[in-house]
DNA sequence: TGAAACATGTAATCAGTTACATGATTAC
DNA sequence: GTAATCATGTAACTGATTACATGTTTCA
């Protein structure tokens, strides 16, 4: 599979980034979906260095810290597209630890079964609230659908500065996409333990 | 962590299984939230008698094929209790290659982004029909909420047979909330593909 | 009699985490 | 000055998959 080296490549697409931005991009919106720790990164950078999908320039920020910024080659930009282009069959897993421990509910007492419920559905409620934040903080970088392309917008085009409506050439769809998908599994989660909570009381 | 250590535990913690039922274990419910090979399973009981946690002994099935039947020690089932109690914080990343995938929807073209997503639409809703009709099969074991403990039960007790409400002493409760889990994960994997498929036409 | 399922293992490899290791820069 | 962050790497280990390897039983 080795979707690190698709994922760095992804990032590479648009701008070039060191190592460590690639480490903080994943503590970001993507890392949701996925993410890898510095440890990881690094030796798969020199990877594809030595596969020639990337290069980079050594960079002197301050003094004497050297940084290496990676960009992507016409043979990564390749085989990214190859990639990203092409369907996957579903996982028949995704590993929920949680989930696990209730499959197993019966060997809890009813009072250990609450507390761990509970304990979820706070750490769920908690993560929920920080992505609607998140949400409400990127969503102002667009134009409403209904607003797009009415006369009216001519006359307050300065208001809107660089925002564009939400469709496919639109360069934020991708973020859009992924912290409304995160949203949505959080709600559903929260939605599930509300639905389940009572069992427990 | 050693997950697969607890799954095990957890499994042989209300009957006797052999390796290859463990194995055709994480291809029911459960699977949704943890599988794991065989190959990753046989060194794994092994390494748990050796811990002596778990124990064996050998049954022919047939003429001369020998199977392994494995049953928890109650060291194992005291590490399986500790395990099971213990709130865990969230994972900061669950990891969806097809999200990764829309994260970078801007190297791809307009009909590539469109297959893609139809693609993940037509096989979400496969799964998520393979889930309802399981979810129906599951069911009729419970006798629901509003009917149980009624003056009217006394009179039909003999249809029930051995159905149970769905509260907390329910042996067949994790089924249910594993079953009931995944069909809202899946559901609401749908309905976020639906809300936004028409970016594509 | 042949295919699918039952049954158990090991070897090689790949993916990912934790720990070790070091040093520079920035902002308070 | 000192703490947080920036910056890059390696080593050891753990977790997980793919491939190799073999043999039996059941059912059509």
């Amino acid at each position: 599979m080795r979707v690190l080296k698709y994922a760095i490549l992804g990032l590479l697409y648009r701008q070039e980034y060191s190592g460590y931005d690639i480490t903080s991009q994943f503590k970001q919106e993507i890392g949701q979906f996925w993410s890898a720790k510095h440890s990881q990164i690094y030796p798969e950078l020199r990877k594809l260095v030595d596969e020639g999908l990337i290069e980079f320039r050594t960079q002197i920020q301050g003094e004497k810290l050297e940084k290496k910024m990676y960009t992507i080659t016409d043979s990564g930009r390749q085989q990214l597209l190859t990639w990203a282009a092409q369907p996957e069959s579903l996982p028949e897993t995704e590993k929920d630890e949680f989930m696990l421990k209730m499959y197993f509910i019966h060997t809890l007492s009813l009072l250990e079964a609450r507390t761990l419920f509970e304990d979820q559905l706070r750490q769920r409620r908690a993560k929920l609230a920080d992505l609607q934040r998140r949400y409400e903080q990127l969503m102002p970088v667009f134009v409403s659908e209904e607003n797009k392309a009415t006369p009216s917008d001519r006359a307050h085009e300065h208001k809107n500065g660089d925002r564009l409506p939400l469709q496919f050439n639109n360069p934020h769809l991708g973020h859009y996409l992924v912290l409304s998908k995160a949203l949505a599994r959080e709600q559903s989660y929260v939605d599930w333990l509300e639905r389940h909570v009572k069992l427990f009381s």
